[in-house]
DNA sequence: ACCTGAACACCGTTCAAGT
DNA sequence: ACCTGAACACCGTTCAAGT
């Protein structure tokens, strides 16, 4: 008899690293890391929750993953950009969209620096750094600063949108109420929390956030050669 | 009889919330903010851990609490600073020691937007901004840009801190070995990743953290008139 | 008013035992 | 090789009962 060419298949609903990552991403996006539990994690694949243990090591590094999938599908789709200027900006805002979409990433991110989510994000955003003429000696800090600035973004705009979820109520009231607190401080101490106090309460967090990216890109433009 | 004039002073070690701040902020310092618990908190005060929920509402409440301690401080202690760009990164590089020698604080006050510690910030960098003449409707925008980046890059230090304690090595051999992996990877897929990894080997957080911060305040120092 | 400490309803992780 | 599920060693929080 030869050798059996037909290979057995996986059963179809067998567990796998992307199964479990997939299932994942589903419960954080459904009700945050808090709903992101081994039992729960098991109950949804039908497995017990060692079986788990086998593909992954622990659920830091479930969290780990479960970003690196959303944040490699984010960097892949992202616009090319005319200038190096532009594709920074396109970056920027694929980020700052993915991780709005899914709030638990960015404070998921700020945990595993140097992993491979971030090293994704760096190597894109230093192409464009090289591209813009930025000096090979300051590359990493300015690829940094950009690094920080976007992820910084990201987990206040997590925290914000898990304390509305909490309260129960949407983010425009949650700022509304943020914004109501700040105009009641004591004014010998906080004049200028309390004056800024109606700007926050109709702030747009996007545009905010672009607003940073340029002021980071002004810094660093090559100057203008006379 | 005349009403009692000796107030029955409090026993020397009852509990209270400032002690219950100073007792979370000393176990955190310890053991990070896995080392913060209501057990090991009330072994500490000598009491039970029902009795800490008198005084504080939650774990949440009492993380925000210990932050705001730490924060006020730096904010109270840090230099006046000459021009308002001295005085930023004075504020700047108040808040980066601070969160470098209590690292728990910054992923902490990642997870509080708006509450009393990031409230505490936003006014002190405020203050300096309108003195840097940045115009009223952008100065919210202007503060959360710098507010973002400084959280961020508390955050990643953080992250990076407690790696380095959890995998029990120092801080430098940690980047050393994330420098090593990077030069490891595909030079086809990370070419620029591989190229700054020696950067990234011996660079200084420090002065990478204050290179971001002049970055934002070159893009806001007022255009020089002609 | 403030404290006690047992009890509740969970966690992440391990591991002997199965197939 | 991969899965099962009970068991371990924890959590944060509550609450009747005390003083």
């Amino acid at each position: 008899m030869p050798p059996k060419t037909q290979r057995t298949p996986r059963r179809e609903d067998s567990l796998s690293r992307d199964r479990i990552v997939e299932a994942s991403i589903a419960l954080l996006d459904n009700s945050g890391e808090a709903g992101l539990t081994f039992r729960a994690l098991s109950e949804r694949l039908a497995t017990g929750p060692g079986a788990l243990y086998w593909h992954i090591a622990n659920k830091h590094d479930l969290l780990i993953a479960a970003s690196d999938a959303v944040i490699a599908q984010a960097m892949d789709s992202c616009a090319a950009g005319e200038t190096p200027q532009a594709a920074v900006r396109a970056i920027a805002l694929a980020l700052f969209d993915v991780m709005d979409a899914h709030p638990w990433v960015g404070s998921a991110l700020a945990r595993a620096p140097g992993q491979l989510p971030a090293v994704r994000i760096v190597e894109r955003l230093g192409q464009q750094l090289r591209a813009l003429g930025v000096p090979d000696d300051t590359q990493w800090t300015a690829v940094s600063a950009l690094l920080s600035y976007i992820l910084g973004v990201g987990g206040q705009n997590a925290a914000n949108a898990q304390f509305a979820r909490v309260q129960g109520v949407n983010r425009s009231d949650f700022l509304g109420e943020l914004s109501n607190a700040w105009s009641q401080l004591d004014p010998a101490q906080y004049p200028f929390v309390r004056s800024v106090a109606e700007q926050f309460r109709t702030h747009d967090d996007r545009a905010d956030f672009l607003a940073g990216i340029d002021l980071l890109l002004k810094g660093l433009a090559p100057r203008r050669s006379r």
